[in-house]
DNA sequence: ACCTGAACACCGTTCAAGT
DNA sequence: ACCTGAACACCGTTCAAGT
């Protein structure tokens, strides 16, 4: 792991002479490497020794050729490329089958990259990608009338659901049966204290698609809310 | 800051000796002594090491006497500590008023610990405090004749939209006029490609009541969506 | 048994020295 | 000017030695 060649199979000199570099180290090549280790290993094996190990550079060097002054610009960028697989290429022409597929389409994408979550509460979408999408987003709800206010109000909404809701899957995911503290927590309802607790059926179906109609339940009534204030009540 | 008696204003025999400890070092001590930290300075500010010099203490004794075995315990426990706070000490009899007062609750919790939201994505609510939180959103439409499934599915979509936003309103608080990402979106959106973040004010509210105003137009949508729901409508 | 000092194996980043 | 090796000032945690 820590020799880059491998276990070499032939004498040194019948190995060709290390190239300068294949290909010249670029800033999208060392956001390409870090995401993976992100979403395999999570933020925080994302080190700028370990890339440099993975990139088979130095250090500073991952500095000099991502143009980064610190690891949280490297961050940013991280954030902004995952923003690119948030945007559809094309919008549904009504606006709440507009604001379904985006949200549904951004919950995947946090799903792949759990980090995602963590960082955007410190990285604001201010870069290219994260404009767009925020752009988009705006976009769905274009057809309305609405005023530029309220429409920033929808996005905030749905977008702080989707989010806050891909935490909650990722969390139950995350948090295996045998956990201690997931012990701890049977034991405290087992005391009598939780009755709505203890109600809950222990052997839920937890699956992906569990999660996912759970998702699609909070999403429709959002949706329903937001449809009632901007449609009144026809009839 | 090295030296735990600062600059001593009179001769080392004159002084007191040390006490052996004022107080024993406790579990809440500890806890007690890490949340401001991460209030004011943030997560990253939260050391063992730092915790030891402010509490007099040797690092190690911190793992010690707060009886963990790793950061992350700490954590956890910051974590249920915080919990704690958010649970009302009474619940209005209207699901609904339960529901928002719940929410605007943990909304201000959040804002006051900016740091949980970044922790309950890996930290489940196992804990004491965390489990009555729980028991309590639950207990808040415990009198509509739901099924436990639905009741947590109101629950999550509740707080997903409420920790979600909380996240949305740290960031536009922590962003300033000055970041240099914000002057490169005002570039961005120059470039007339985003008509529609073009036609925000760029001098809107953004004080605190604003913000607020912002959340609970969200909340209002939410909750307006899972009444449509829950009772058919009447008329 | 409980506590702790020194040591270990890491970090991100500075900075001076190279090219 | 651009790049980088060594060094610095930190981490969390292990572990052996103390009481």
């Amino acid at each position: 792991m820590s020799d880059p060649v491998g276990e070499p199979p032939t004498p040194v000199w019948d190995r060709p002479p290390p190239a300068r570099r294949r290909t010249p180290l670029t800033r999208e090549i060392v956001v390409a490497a870090a995401i993976p280790i992100a979403d395999a290993e999570g933020l925080a094996a994302v080190t700028v020794r370990r890339l440099a190990a993975e990139l088979d550079a130095r250090p500073m060097s991952v500095y000099s050729y991502a143009r980064i002054t610190s690891k949280e610009e490297l961050f940013d960028l991280m954030v902004d490329e995952v923003s690119a697989e948030m945007l559809l290429p094309e919008l549904p022409p009504d606006w709440r089958e507009a604001l379904r597929s985006i949200a549904i389409r951004c919950r995947q994408v946090l799903l792949r990259h759990p980090w995602w979550v963590e960082l955007v509460g410190q990285h604001v979408l201010l870069g290219p990608n994260g404009t767009r999408y925020r752009e988009q987003n705006l976009d769905a709800v274009g057809g309305l009338g609405l005023d530029p206010e309220s429409r920033l109000a929808i996005y905030v909404a749905v977008q702080s659901y989707v989010v806050g809701q891909a935490m909650f899957t990722l969390d139950e995911e995350a948090s295996t049966p045998a956990a201690p503290a997931v012990g701890y927590q049977a034991a405290l309802i087992a005391s009598g204290d939780f009755p709505n607790l203890a109600g809950l059926d222990p052997h839920r179906p937890t699956t992906p698609e569990a999660h996912e109609q759970f998702f699609r339940r909070g999403l429709d009534w959002l949706l329903r809310g937001i449809a009632a204030s901007i449609e009144p009540p026809a009839g």
